[in-house]
DNA sequence: GCAAAAGTGTTTGGATTACACCCATGC
DNA sequence: GCATGGGTGTAATCCAAACACTTTTGC
């Protein structure tokens, strides 16, 4: 960014507007979050959350959409809003307002990409993230605990996981996420009444007892909702 | 930089930014919105929430205040965020994109005033919100969600009770919020837990047995929460 | 057989619910 | 006295936690 281009900005606009976008995935029993490594001042070299302006006629979640788009090519994912950030010194080139969107992705079924914006990207457990750029250290932690809100009250702990898993990657998903461990036989004591289609199929390449796999039988829990028979709750 | 660039950037920047300030009070068992009266196009003469652009420099919630102060004479309110609104179209003559607080305020405490830009205000029972102005309603259907959602876990009822109040006073307030009824012998179990002041005085003004008065335990609910011996929870 | 994790049953104590009853005040 | 809401006790039930136990696989 040369320097007129800096000039002309502030001349004419106080602020801009971005979005952020928080994509989680959970493997290794941890769950991950997408970050980009920043190749432009300023905080470059240094890790961030993806974000970009926001585009005139672009609603805010279809920028994030976006976003996700470019580092993951999928499509159409259920978007969670999260907090808006707008210090005015938060971005040291001017002022810029942030929308934080987060997402969940089954992080097998994806092959997160490098983009031209992006070129060095990684997953790193959500425990384990150090120092970020600007104040996405702060986004980040408002966003995870809009996350362990929603994964209390809402059934987005499938978005998460893999289309079958087992009751133990399920049970460390929360484990993980709440930093604390749950007796295994009270858990699924707390989890029959959820909806599952029960698979015939075990899991493989274990060097103990398999595990029976387990689905989220969505079209059921919809209808238990609309009918007021069953309330997600963790 | 040539003049094509310059148009393009205008067009990026054309945004604005405000925020939206909901303001609510509990009288009469319930909870309250302050809305002003439009006077100016678009929308003139129909009902509204409190909102202004952000100012240069000036952070989102300390706009928020601004606004929760022109209308109140009240300073340093705990704000929430609630959701914010980007759509293109939202408002009809631009790009406005607005974020979403709220205050919680004791009302018989307050003179709500009009201002400058609000000649006319009321508070309106949450029910009760017929049609607002732009997407106000929408915005205030997410922002009370947020409300009922913080009143789950969060002692923030306490800033919309008076600061002494009856303890049917406060299982009301959690009624009309939740529209439900509950059992007064078993609330006031489940409310066992939370520290009160318990006042010698007693209710007045009333044709039947006047109830004891209560005080939220500020400081000693602090106490509890450091030591993890209690966790408010409705 | 052994290690490792899958998977299930029992007991207990605390919280939730439904319901019944008594109490204090104004008129 | 009676109407009105304030205020409390009991018993049945449900739920969560603690813990122990059996099962199935690989090696």
């Amino acid at each position: 960014m040369d320097n007129n281009y800096k000039i002309e900005f502030e001349k004419f606009f106080s602020y801009s507007l971005s979005v952020d976008c928080l994509i989680f995935g959970y493997k290794d029993g941890q769950i991950h979050l997408l970050l980009i490594k920043r190749n432009i001042d300023p905080f470059s070299g240094e890790w961030a959350i993806p974000g970009d302006l926001v585009y005139p006629d672009e609603d805010l979640p279809q920028a994030a959409n976006r976003i996700l788009f470019d580092l993951t090519k999928l499509n159409d994912l259920k978007l969670h809003q999260s907090e808006t950030f707008g210090h005015p010194t938060r971005h040291p080139q001017g002022r810029v307002i942030t929308c934080a969107y987060f997402a969940l992705i089954k992080i097998d079924e994806v092959n997160a990409v490098a983009s031209s914006w992006a070129n060095e990207i990684s997953w790193i457990p959500v425990h384990e993230i150090g120092k970020l750029a600007f104040d996405h250290k702060l986004i980040l932690n408002s966003t995870f605990n809009n996350l362990k809100i929603k994964l209390k009250t809402e059934p987005i702990c499938f978005d998460l996981l893999p289309d079958k898993f087992t009751l133990n990657e399920f049970q460390q998903l929360y484990e993980y996420a709440f930093k604390t461990d749950f007796n295994k036989a009270n858990f699924r004591k707390k989890i029959k009444q959820i909806p599952f289609v029960a698979h015939n199929e075990k899991q493989t390449k274990v060097k103990h007892r398999p595990a029976k796999l387990f689905s989220f039988d969505q079209s059921k829990y919809i209808d238990l909702v609309r009918d007021e028979l069953f309330t997600f709750k963790m």
